[in-house]
DNA sequence: CTGTTATGTGAACACTGTATACATAATTGC
DNA sequence: GCAATTATGTATACAGTGTTCACATAACAG
């Protein structure tokens, strides 16, 4: 049992886990500072001993967030067996797997995904780690390694596919998709084109 | 001279020009009613006579950014010269500049791109007109008629092609793109990639 | 055990969007 | 042309927000 202390112990962790589920059940715009001190328990001043204003606070959850979708990325390329005779393959599917990770977090998670990516979230930048856009290269890294892309084509390939897996997932969560299309499909078709201009010759299973 | 009537005349427009100021200035999550109004030289409670709430004055405003995108890329491909002798490369090359001209909206107006697909915005579907989605499936088509595009791949066009430019104009528009790369390579290369994808033979020049 | 520091509370402040009652102007019917 | 009605504005109040400041409590160091 947690008696009713004076001090909450770790207060910091707290505010940011409900601010994660809150955000994710809500989205990023409805976190609120007096929300979330009372559902941890605690004043709304309690808070800024642990974060200089809310902004901080959400941009805070917005990392975590991109965590989460990078550590997505990561478990599914790791459930990619290893093809014994054929690296290329092993690298080639490894890729898919990211890409249609990062999408179906999107999907599955839209406000999660909000969350991530969005404009309040202090320096949404590729380049912080663990990132989705880090995953990505070491991805394409291993496609030049394997000899299943050309390096000529390395240079633009990041932009490339994190445009294009980004920009679907953003139409797929926000439910942009015209009601002919089916999500499934459109994942799949995307996924194809992008690897099709890296110039990877794709596996016909 | 306009003497300071008790009626403003026109708030309503008044209000959602200075809203799209505000916006474009300043982003869409600083809109805020009490300024709009004192902005327009009226009080807080008469922006009530013209919207129900906040919410859909700024969903109007919004509506306006995308009618603004859309315009944009009807006016690029406009400025394209038709060529008499291969209508197809004049589809590609309109193709190309409405493309371009949504990227380079996007990183002119950054807060203006954020407005128009902003999660708030009441229903940023892709099919309200006049809107970017339709000027684009009338590019594809346009494409296909002038047999510049196989028809087989027409079906998931729109979406491959507005992921990939929207997807990339996110990310230029947020300042995304890793210190190495040029924006305008990048731009290059996404174009020519959408089109690839497409089956769409470009033209060397 | 005492002084210091970390971490909490409570009451206030300025600010927001919104509702209600009232004031003023434009419009309509006679 | 005048009276009633409707449209459009103002003033004031209210609940809610993030934030601040003085103070309370607990943990910790010497």
């Amino acid at each position: 049992m947690t008696s009713p202390r004076y001090h909450h112990g770790n207060l910091h962790a707290a505010l940011l886990a409900a601010g994660l589920t809150a955000s994710q059940a809500r989205g990023p715009a409805s976190l609120q500072l007096r929300e979330l001190a009372s559902a941890v328990g605690v004043s709304p001043s309690a808070v800024y001993r642990h974060f200089p204003d809310m902004a901080h606070l959400s941009a805070e959850v917005s990392r975590m967030a991109r965590e989460a979708l990078a550590n997505r990325m990561l478990s599914a390329a790791a459930a990619v067996p290893e093809v014994t005779n054929d690296p290329g393959e092993g690298a080639i599917r490894r890729m898919q797997a990211i890409g249609r990770a990062y999408i179906e977090f999107a999907v599955s998670e839209p406000h999660l995904f909000d969350t991530a990516f969005m404009a309040a979230g202090a320096a949404p930048s590729c380049t912080d780690d663990p990132s989705a856009w880090g995953v990505l290269n070491n991805a394409l890294d291993a496609l030049v390694r394997a000899g299943a892309m050309p390096v000529s084509r390395r240079d633009g390939a990041a932009i490339v596919a994190w445009s294009a897996v980004h920009g679907l997932s953003g139409v797929l969560a926000r439910g942009m998709l015209p009601p002919p299309h089916q999500p499934a499909d459109a994942i799949t078709t995307t996924l194809a084109a992008v690897l099709d201009a890296l110039g990877v010759r794709q596996p016909t299973a």
